[in-house]
DNA sequence: ATAACATATGAACAGATATTCATATGTTTT
DNA sequence: AAAACATATGAATATCTGTTCATATGTTAT
């Protein structure tokens, strides 16, 4: 029985011979590049220990950037760019009052994934 | 009425006067620095293109490295690498047969945190 | 208008990260 | 025992990321 040549692993052979049917369906059900992509960004958006300390923060209510600050112990400026990363992700929104900028969590599929990498970790 | 001093922001004297009693409520419920560091660990292992996939291809069933090759279409050390990375996280376990090393999603906060955050992209 | 306040932004630098390449390890077949 | 197979690992490199510093923007009070 003659088996193809792997374009992606050319060393090998065999490769991608063991479960040929799995892989021909799970392939069109597979999330694409770009779903992938994106999917990818917003988990980074998470992975910065002081963008994670700036949720949790929030999870308590809308707070202006300097109670932020307060709570997390880092200089204005490098919570602010946090804070843009967090708001590109779509995981924070703002709205003004006064000199103030109130921030707050998104929705609530940003408090679910917290928590649910909360209780990952207690494990 | 006097301001105190704020250490965090030494250019500021009005810093963390806004909202006072809510930020010392909130220090005492914040996760620690310990906890976030963990969090935001899990989710640097969920930060990556190719990790993502290689996640959803598991969603699918358990899998060998090289069926996981085949549908991701990277190259053999670069899932290894990544596998490696996903292991240490926690998020997947492996279980050998053979030659082969068969690797599965490890929870259900796994799957979960993959459907929720593939919903919020969806928006 | 001017000063003070609250926050954002750009550049720069140090540290982290993903891939590649070469090679090693563990398993099965011959 | 040797060869082939399946996967892991270490080093190197180019790229990305987070903080800091200096400064800009927008708002309110004087």
């Amino acid at each position: 029985m003659e088996n193809e040549k792997c374009l992606e692993c050319p060393h090998h052979i065999e490769c991608g011979g063991k479960n040929i049917e799995l892989v021909k369906r799970l392939a069109e059900k597979m999330i694409t590049e770009e779903e992938a992509y994106y999917v990818s960004e917003l988990f980074k958006a998470l992975s910065d220990m002081t963008r994670v300390r700036i949720l949790f923060s929030l999870l308590g209510g809308e707070m202006c950037v300097c109670d932020i600050q307060e709570l997390v112990g880092v200089t204005q400026s490098a919570i602010s760019h946090q804070l843009r990363t967090l708001k590109q992700a779509g995981l924070v929104r703002y709205r003004r009052e006064g000199k103030s900028l109130y921030y707050s969590i998104a929705d609530d599929h940003v408090s679910t994934m917290l928590a649910t990498g909360l209780e990952h970790i207690s494990e």
